[in-house]
DNA sequence: GCCAACGTTGGC
DNA sequence: GCCAACGTTGGC
C-alpha cells in the first residue's frame, strides 16, 4: 500500500469535479511526462491519494482520493480527437497510462504549498523538492505529518 | 503575465 | 551523445 500526491487545475478538473464522478471515480488521464508516469504505473488498487489543487489563487492540498484499479494503456494517447493524443504511442506502446481514482473526501481546509514549506518534517517531500512533477510519492510518515495539519 | 526550472526535440 | 532551442509547468 503507497501514498501518492497528484495535482490538477481546479479549472480543468476540481476536486469537487472528482467527487461528482462518484463510487466509480474517473480516469486519471493528461499524464504526459515520462516521471511521473512512472510513478502512476506503480499504484495499486487501495492506494491513497492526496488531491493538490495547482495554477490558482491558493495552491494547496484540498482532499483525498482512492486509486480503484491497476493502471492502464491512455485510450486517449491513440485517439486524434482527444486533446491529449500523441501521435508517438502506438497500439504496441501507448507510451501513457492512466489510473481510476474516486472521491474519498474533502479536507477541512486547504493545506497550502505556503503552509506545507513552512512544516518541518516535510523537507524531503517530493512535491517540495521537485515543483513541476504532477505525480509524485508521499511517504507514510509525510501522509501523517500532513493529515495532522488538515 | 513573468519567468525559473526542467523536460523534450532534433541537428550535427 | 552533445547541446541549443524550444515548450511546459506552475508559483508568484
Amino acid at each position: 500500500m503507497a501514498n501518492w500526491l497528484l495535482k490538477t487545475e481546479p479549472d480543468e478538473f476540481s476536486l469537487d469535479d472528482l467527487e461528482a464522478k462518484g463510487p466509480n471515480g474517473e480516469p486519471w488521464n493528461g499524464i504526459r511526462n515520462y516521471q511521473a508516469r512512472n510513478f502512476l504505473k506503480q499504484m495499486q488498487p487501495g492506494d491513497r491519494v492526496l488531491i493538490y489543487h495547482s495554477s490558482c489563487a491558493v495552491p494547496g492540498i484540498v482532499g483525498e482520493g482512492e486509486v480503484i484499479g491497476q493502471p492502464y494503456a491512455d485510450p486517449d494517447a491513440l485517439n486524434p480527437e482527444s486533446k491529449y493524443f500523441d501521435p508517438k504511442s502506438t497500439a504496441d506502446n501507448t507510451r501513457w497510462w492512466v489510473v481510476d481514482v474516486r472521491f474519498k473526501r474533502r479536507w477541512p481546509q486547504t493545506v497550502s504549498l505556503k503552509t506545507l514549506k513552512q512544516q518541518t518534517g516535510l523537507d524531503s517531500m517530493a512535491l517540495l523538492r521537485q515543483g513541476r512533477l504532477s505525480v509524485s510519492p508521499v511517504t507514510e510518515k509525510e501522509w501523517e505529518v500532513i493529515s495532522s495539519i488538515a
